[in-house]
DNA sequence: CGTTGCCTTGATCATTATCAATCATAGTGG
DNA sequence: CCACTATGATTGATAATGATCAAGGCAACG
């Protein structure tokens, strides 16, 4: 299954691809220096390899340095549900204590490069630098709350709003990580049965709504890129905040 | 609709309900006095009452002193999912970013109590409590990873289990804030609508599920109160991890 | 008593799942 | 170059699950 080597020559943090991310831009050369006296070493995992597996105990800490993964948990007989996706600067592994067992398992879509910290990391960087202890703090939390957009979906949105807003999302988070912000659309590594894990749908019916869709003009998936055909009628199917429409919301 | 006054008199810090909870344990007289001062002040809600609207900008943070309330997101047409459950010691609105618009609203289940912090006081507690900010990153992911465990109910689990996953996790949270360890029951303060919101499921089937489980003998549902009648055939049910079963998982 | 809110139930409908094929593509070994 | 294999996409037929509609019931409350 091409398991490969961790690369000799590490990439310094300073040449890190997370710099520029919200949680890098402020910080002084000292802080840098902190970042990479805790990094442990990188870690290179071929697509569809198993980073976390659910249950297991005293997990790193990772930070996803390129590349596309997921999280994912799954019952007793096999269901699975992708909890969300992962892209270049996500953190993994924050939701468990230290001691406890994971509650989610992780796996790559692509090739990816992961950045590993040991697990009280998070602690000294919260001891030597407050700043980006608080920093990360919200940065955890503002990841999270993108499950809770998954549960809105799958809670509550049809077939077809799902679809759309599942792609409407990745497209903007891909988009975000490119020079031409998705002009030429965005790499789609995932499968239909990833698609489906994701939004609680069967692989047919997702399969048979992704065709309506695209059928429809609305976007256009090949050679495993996602091009958006028509942005507008995606938001609106899928009903989402703040983009056409300014909160138009009653609030009561 | 009973809006009453907030009280005259607060709860000194160390007073507070929140004390014996993980994040408050640890802590010398000096970092409670920190707590002190960072609360703003203490807010009373009667049960139904709306905290925070969805699309409010620059709400403050708030503890749950006591009570019961639930965190929620719509669509336009109205649809609502219930993103989880707020019990005594939960955090709120960590979601947002300072400046943004809340994501999700929240409503009390019953009265309840809660207490206000600035916006700003998170950084407070980060600059000048490392050891409290640390404890709080861990408190607040973790409530987070709650929203995971809906995700898979909602996305993976029949009806059925939907319900039994919930009735056992409702169950311990609110056991465990209990002397007698849900010895005699928890209060159970939703109606069938907020269960079927939280489930992604319709009012009229959450309410045949809900008897078709209480016929079987699993549990009860009486004057507010929830019994687990048979929580080892609900744990089954739910397929709850670690809990009967020591992780039998094949783990591939 | 007449609301009002919440729970309950039966009948019917819709959406989504399951089953079963087929097809395309890429990789592998002879 | 040709079976042989494997993965993923696609489609039609049928079944199941859960939603919607409609109607009462029951208790609390002014």
């Amino acid at each position: 299954m091409g398991m490969k080597q961790a690369m000799a020559i590490q990439i310094p943090c300073r040449e890190c691809p997370l710099r520029q991310l919200p949680l890098f831009i402020t910080h002084s050369a000292e802080e840098l220096e902190l970042l990479q006296a805790l990094k442990q070493r990188e870690l290179r995992l071929a697509a569809g390899e198993t980073l976390i597996l659910e249950g297991q105990t005293d997990t790193p800490l990772f930070t996803l340095l390129s590349g596309w993964a997921f999280r994912f948990k799954t019952l007793s007989d096999g269901r699975r549900q992708i909890l969300n996706f992962l892209l270049a600067g996500d953190f993994i592994g924050v939701q468990q204590k230290m001691g406890d067992a994971a509650a989610h398992g992780v796996t790559t879509l692509t090739d990816s490069l992961f950045c590993v910290f040991q697990r009280d990391a998070l602690w000294e960087l919260h001891r030597r630098s407050p700043v980006m202890g608080f920093n990360t703090t919200w940065l955890i939390a503002h990841e999270e709350s993108l499950v809770d957009d998954s549960l809105l979906s799958v809670g509550r949105r049809s077939a077809e709003e799902r679809i759309a807003s599942l792609l409407i999302l990745l497209f903007k988070r891909a988009a975000a990580l490119q020079l031409d912000g998705g002009a030429a659309g965005v790499p789609f590594p995932l499968t239909q049965q990833h698609m489906a894990d994701a939004l609680g749908l069967s692989l047919v019916h997702t399969n048979k709504t992704l065709r309506k869709l695209e059928k429809r003009g609305l976007h256009e998936l090949k050679d495993g890129r996602l091009y958006l055909r028509d942005a507008r009628a995606l938001t609106r199917l899928a009903d989402v905040w703040g983009d056409g429409k300014p909160t138009p919301r009653p609030l009561v």
